[in-house]
DNA sequence: ATGTTAATGGTAATCATTATCAATAAGGAA
DNA sequence: TTCCTTATTGATAATGATTACCATTAACAT
């Protein structure tokens, strides 16, 4: 339900990866289509089993590999929400500001991942890109709003 | 020279917590002397090393679960950066608003922690706020903008 | 087609975090 | 203050995700 998922893998990424210097592989070509495809936050081993469907000689250690070569160039994040796995997504799934929202509860340690932003809240953020440009020398691609507090559901329970 | 940093510990949490069924011991005590005084974020064994110096009876694990009863409680924030340790760091440090930002490098994997928002960023991020709460009955009690991009120090390099 | 070397994948090693459990001490009751 | 209950502690062992290693394979430039 999410546009942000299942859109399938970036369009055009083994030309811009040859450039790079980088070979196209099948397990790359495999592990970007299943992250592609992915209709959630997925972690290594699960990245892992889906990629093994397609395509059974992929080891373990080739996911972990290429999941930190799309980090350093900017294809995907690694989200860390403290469940002692990693998850990992695309990062660029909205036009323009690809910038999405992690409601973490504090308390249960779920969390919520949405898109839901206003014009407003955009306009913002492109601002705040700007700023951090001029003065930190940061090139922003991509970011995520981190929400802590109490979740529905636990609120509930008191 | 963060305004975040090195403020002492919460005021009035022996009471608070008390309240809460919790009981106020000395480990406790000296772990968030330790998370008051830091200069910056802190990994659990920073945190132990520097509450040895304090308390040479603590142990490695009491820090882990005092840290995890922290974060329950929404008085502190684990921070994990994909350096493979977790950092944690007080929660309530900017009044009102309890929001900063990390500029996250995807290339050399440094970050950088900053609390740098304009008045409309802090309005729009109130405004935001409330509507989490309405639409998704998620109470907000503090928020980290993470960035995720180039580093100065990167670019120069190419 | 061949050569160079980046990339792979099985295996072993690492190390941050958790689980266990007997011993201790906070704090309420008397 | 003294006693009791039980939350909390800390030494140790176990776990498990991620990384290191290294011989083998396969992109892809020539
Ligand atoms: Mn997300
Ligand atoms: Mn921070
Ligand atoms: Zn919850
Ligand atoms: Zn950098």
């Amino acid at each position: 339900m999410n546009h942000r998922f299942g859109k399938g893998p970036p369009k055009g990424w083994p030309g811009h990866f040859r450039g790079q210097g980088y070979r196209v592989t099948v397990p790359r070509r495999i592990i970007l289509q299943v992250l592609g495809n992915a209709e959630k936050h997925l972690s290594a081993e699960e990245i892992y089993l889906r990629s093994y469907k397609l395509y059974p000689a992929i080891g373990l250690t080739t996911v972990y590999r290429t999941l930190d070569l799309l980090i350093k160039n900017g294809v995907i994040i690694k989200i860390e929400s403290g469940e002692g796995r990693a998850r990992y997504e695309l990062a660029g799934r909205v036009e323009g500001i690809n910038c999405h929202q992690h409601l973490f509860c504090v308390n249960c340690r779920n969390f919520l991942d949405i898109s839901d932003l206003t014009e407003d809240e955009i306009a913002v953020i492109k601002k705040m890109k700007e700023r951090l440009l001029k003065k930190y020398g940061f090139t922003v691609k991509s970011c995520i709003l981190q929400f802590y507090g109490e979740c529905k559901n636990c609120k509930k329970k008191e």
